[in-house]
RNA sequence: GGGCCGGUAGCUCAGUUGGUUAGAGCACACCCUUGAUAAGGGUGGGGUCGAAAGUUCGAGUCUUUCUCGGCCCA
């Protein structure tokens, strides 16, 4: 019985690590220590990174992308804090807006309650209940993928000091002119007298009456074209009383055409595009025809026309613009554009300079910027359209389409796209546009390619159009004179506003006297209230105004902003342009955007491909380690695939680390040693430890590399390349003979204990940030009764420059193309069946002289685990090294397993 | 349809300013070990670098087209 004899691993740390269980458990204790305030005390004065959160969506069950997010933004807090700095953690919530407000109507349908007899306030304070309750969720689920945050102060956009400061933050674009009243197309309906939600529409068969309406080209490069008769289709007539524009496609061809038939349009030209033309002469009933001119589309540019009705005082110039959405699927190959009735019609046009004017009212009657049809409703005009078309000689044709029209849910009554007054952000009036494009060329981007992108929109982005016709949300702080309709522009106003609202939230803007949050100085009867509230982006991109400048704990600007890519034109888009509009520059010193999770095969992940994996289903199954290892593994300025093979091949990294904490948790019989790097002697170790000292000096230069620059897949390969390659390979399987076989107290013994100490702590720290539950596991068990402790609250170990060796490096890179060699040569004996073990092996190494010299010191019987190793000094061999291995012959030491046919050196004396 | 980004072994990733036979780990196969044992070690197989064309003495790397995928916009 020779194990009495040999000192084998014995740890607490078990080699199956049960997860799913575990780490709640490890929650527990976070909680119970109050970790997120012991980090905070810790670090207290000293340089603060400070990650602002961006705030999800406080509405269902968090996602993969949620899930991603929030544990990248969790392993670099943590990189941060570990390097010494104070890296704060707020986690926040967005939580007004339409999704909400809409799930709260879904309860009322479900109900058979109507939202309309139920008080505005009544309706908000749902809201408001519903979000809590899904910060509530969302917190816990955070929480169980190690996020460690300030849970208990979190932020939220609903937060009464939120709702105030983004009154104040209105207030300043009011006050110095950059926020103004225009008009923008919604989904209307005349019948409700209300904007309708994308949500709220059903598409039903309806049937419009379609016409063929020309005209006139006044001025065109093409010569052709002046006087003949630009043809466009629509299936709203009403709307042509509105025309500002003719858009027309640059890649189509279009083609002039002469009309030889009788009537109102003999030897009259119209414009079409050529690929319409067969469906253009049947519809219009068009005989004899011939075609005078083709040109592409672009060739358009410049020319302008003369509205239809001129005559009837329409007398204005119609510019052709250039614009993306011409197809070739119905219609004449130019689109008419009523800026005021269309999304496409209105966002082309304000590119070209033409606002949209007010031309239909909520009851859906022409306005007085309609001349002629003033009084009119909309749903009646177009026969007076038509009628006005024959008069002027300008309807080619006219009929009937029944297609997919929007409808409301409720009414049921069809929908029209009608301007109504919005008010606006000016990108130029005040220079927000470059502002913008300054601040981003002050910030870093992680990676440096998502500069461009948000680059490219602020350059061509329209006005931001900040107000919504909603309930649930931050309501426009606004009155309107009632005398000039002009807004009222009183600093104290907003004040007084922003100061009700911070003691009793926005609800009262609804339900209380106007007169209240005008104070004394104004009338209330000399005003109008507006009823509008903020968009959502406004809120989230203000941010920065009520968390990051509010908070002591906190900084502006933020060091980084971090979500995913979509982002470019949500959150970091929207805090740019508040905050380059209110304080002239970015909230942020950097933005780090990520790609989005799809499925394993690169496809995005929807309920209908049946490919979603949610974060709950990973932890019960793998454990939150496992969802991390899969953020630190994957590269994340691409897409990041997942599916469950691909999580399986991180659990079995997973198990290597694992293994290989617990060979050396074995080794030194869980009796950690804190060493103080600083002061260590290392000059009397052996090479081989001297050696993996130089390995991790290298590695924390890496690692210090490769986080500083948040490039963690390749960080998590060092650390796991390390652990395989390095240390189970080669360190580990070369020093077992050690630590079982020599005398517990002999000095090398204990110098290979010292440096598994040293691994075995810089493994913890320079993991930690990733395995935030097993480090934690591990530090537990090596401090035991230590209830107050955590890995997190330590810092990364300073390496000692004097670990470096480079000469020594370059020399144990030779003894390894050596070991290679040896085992390649045992390997071949093995196969032939002469030996088993490499202990069963004596090798000869022959080395030519030159590295022969360098590595003559060595124990090769050690390093390659042969029972005896001989090296040679030849310079007659082909290559530089040539090993042969030959069967030990002799008597196998009980303790040792060296075979030898002397006594073993080390184990005869024990008398076995 | 437009803008941007991407496609390197089964998987996760490296591949410098174009320059030997494209690398690593995991997975896989076979072998060894049974003193890290639901572990550990060794050896090995595996890639027309999404496709095609072009520039070049030479292309994974540069250009063009196509294709597939993702985000945003329409």
């Amino acid at each position: 019985m020779s194990k009495e004899h040999i000192n084998l691993p014995k740890t607490a740390f078990s080699m199956k690590a049960g997860l799913p269980v575990k780490e709640p458990k490890i929650i527990e204790y976070w909680d119970k220590i109050n970790l997120y305030k012991k980090l905070r005390e810790k670090t207290k004065g000293k340089e603060k990174f400070i990650l602002h959160d961006g705030p999800p969506y406080a509405n269902g069950n968090i996602h993969m992308g949620t899930a991603l997010n929030k544990i990248l933004k969790d392993i670099i807090t943590k990189f941060h804090q570990m390097d010494g700095k104070d890296s704060v953690y707020v986690p926040g919530w967005d939580c007004h807006g339409l999704p909400i407000e809409w799930k709260i109507e879904e309860e009322y349908k479900k109900n058979k309650k109507n939202k309309n007899d139920i008080p505005i306030v009544e309706f908000r304070k749902e809201c408001r209940e519903f979000a809590n309750k899904w910060i509530k969720v969302h917190k816990e689920q955070f929480k169980r993928l190690g996020v460690v945050g300030d849970w208990e102060n979190y932020y939220s956009t609903m937060s009464y000091d939120a709702e105030a400061q983004i009154v104040r933050e209105l207030g300043k674009f009011l006050s110095e002119g950059s926020l103004y009243r225009g008009y923008k197309p919604v989904l209307w309906s005349t019948v409700e007298k209300t904007a309708l939600a994308d949500a709220e529409v059903e598409y039903l068969d309806h049937t419009s009456d379609t016409i063929y309406a020309c005209f006139l080209v006044k001025e065109s490069k093409i010569e052709d074209l002046i006087g003949s008769e630009i043809i466009i289709w629509t299936t709203t007539p009403w709307t042509i009383p509105a025309n500002k524009a003719l858009a027309y496609s640059p890649i189509l061809t279009y083609a002039i055409i002469k009309i030889n038939d009788e009537g109102n349009f003999k030897n009259k030209q119209i414009v079409i595009a050529k690929d319409l033309l067969e469906t253009v002469i049947k519809e219009c009933k068009i005989k004899n025809f011939d075609i005078v001119k083709e040109f592409k589309g672009k060739e358009f540019k410049g020319t302008i026309c003369k509205h239809p009705f001129l005559d009837m005082g329409y007398n204005y110039d119609i510019p052709m613009l250039e614009a993306g959405f011409v197809t070739t699927e119905q219609g004449t190959g130019i689109v008419h554009c009523a800026p005021s009735h269309g999304p496409d019609d209105f966002n082309l046009c304000l590119s070209n300079n033409i606002k949209a004017l007010e031309t239909v009212d909520d009851d859906g009657k022409y306005t007085k910027n309609i001349i002629k049809f003033e009084g009119i409703h909309i749903f009646k005009a177009n026969p007076i359209v038509i009628e006005n078309l024959i008069n002027q000689k300008k309807l080619l044709a006219n009929g009937k389409l029944t297609h997919s029209y929007p409808h409301s849910w409720r009414s049921k009554a069809p929908l029209v796209h009608r301007a109504t007054a919005q008010w606006f952000i000016s990108m130029e009036s005040h220079g927000l546009r470059s502002k913008s494009l300054k601040a981003i060329d002050q910030t870093t981007f992680y990676p440096s390619k998502a500069k461009e992108r948000i680059k490219s929109m602020i350059e061509t982005r329209p006005d931001w159009c900040v107000s919504r016709q909603r309930v649930w949300g931050v309501p426009l702080p606004i009155y309107l004179s009632k005398n000039d309709g002009k807004p009222l522009i009183d600093k104290e106003v907003f004040e007084n506003i922003a100061k009700i609202f911070e003691k009793e939230g926005s609800d009262c803007w609804f339900s209380d006297d106007p007169q209240k949050f005008l104070g004394n100085k104004h009338k209330s009867e000399d005003y109008e209230k507006m009823t509008d509230i903020v968009e959502v982006w406004f809120d989230s991109g203000s941010t920065h105004s009520y968390v990051l400048e509010k908070r002591e704990d906190l900084k502006w600007p933020a060091s980084m902003y971090l979500e995913g890519s979509d982002q470019h034109r949500g959150w970091f888009h929207s805090s740019l342009l508040e905050s380059c509009g209110t304080r002239g520059k970015a909230p942020f010193e950097s933005i780090l955007s990520h790609g989005f999770v799809v499925d394993g095969k690169g496809l995005k992940m929807s309920k209908s491909m049946g490919n979603v994996i949610a974060p709950e289903d990973i932890l019960k199954k793998y454990g939150a380690d496992i969802l991390r290892i899969w953020v630190a593994s994957s590269n994340y300025a691409e897409d990041l695939r997942i599916d469950y093979s691909i999580l399986d091949q991180h659990a079995e990294s997973y198990r290597k680390i694992r293994n290989t904490y617990r060979y050396l948790l074995g080794n030194i019989c869980d009796e950690y040693k804190d060493n103080s790097f600083k002061n260590l002697d290392i000059s009397n170790l052996p090479d081989l430890e001297k050696y993996i000292l130089h390995r991790i000096y290298i590695i924390d230069k890496n690692f210090h590399k490769y986080f500083k620059s948040y490039n963690f897949h390749n960080l998590y390969k060092e650390l796991l390349n390390f652990c395989t390659v390095e240390l189970s390979a080669f360190y580990f399987d070369i020093r077992k003979d050690l630590l079982y076989c020599d005398p517990i107290d002999s000095k090398k013994r204990l110098d290979c204990i010292l440096v598994l100490n040293i691994i075995l702590q810089c493994l913890l720290k320079w993991f930690a940030p990733i395995l935030s539950f097993t480090t934690e596991e591990i530090y537990r068990l090596i401090n035991k009764g230590d209830e107050k402790n955590s890995i997190h609250l330590n810092n990364f170990a300073k390496i000692p420059e004097n670990w470096k060796n480079e000469k020594l490096n370059s020399n144990w890179q030779k003894i390894k193309k050596i070991r290679d060699q040896a085992n390649i040569s045992i390997e071949a004996q093995r196969a032939e069946k002469n030996i088993g073990s490499s202990l069963e092996a004596n090798i000869q190494i022959k080395l030519k002289e030159q590295l022969y010299n360098i590595v003559k010191k060595e124990d090769f019987s050690e390093i390659c685990i042969t029972s005896s190793a001989l090296i040679i000094k030849d310079d007659n061999i082909e290559d530089d090294i040539k090993v042969f291995t030959k069967k030990a012959e002799g008597d196998k030491c009980p303790v040792c397993w060296k075979i030898s046919k002397d006594d073993c050196k080390r184990h005869s004396h024990l008398k076995l």
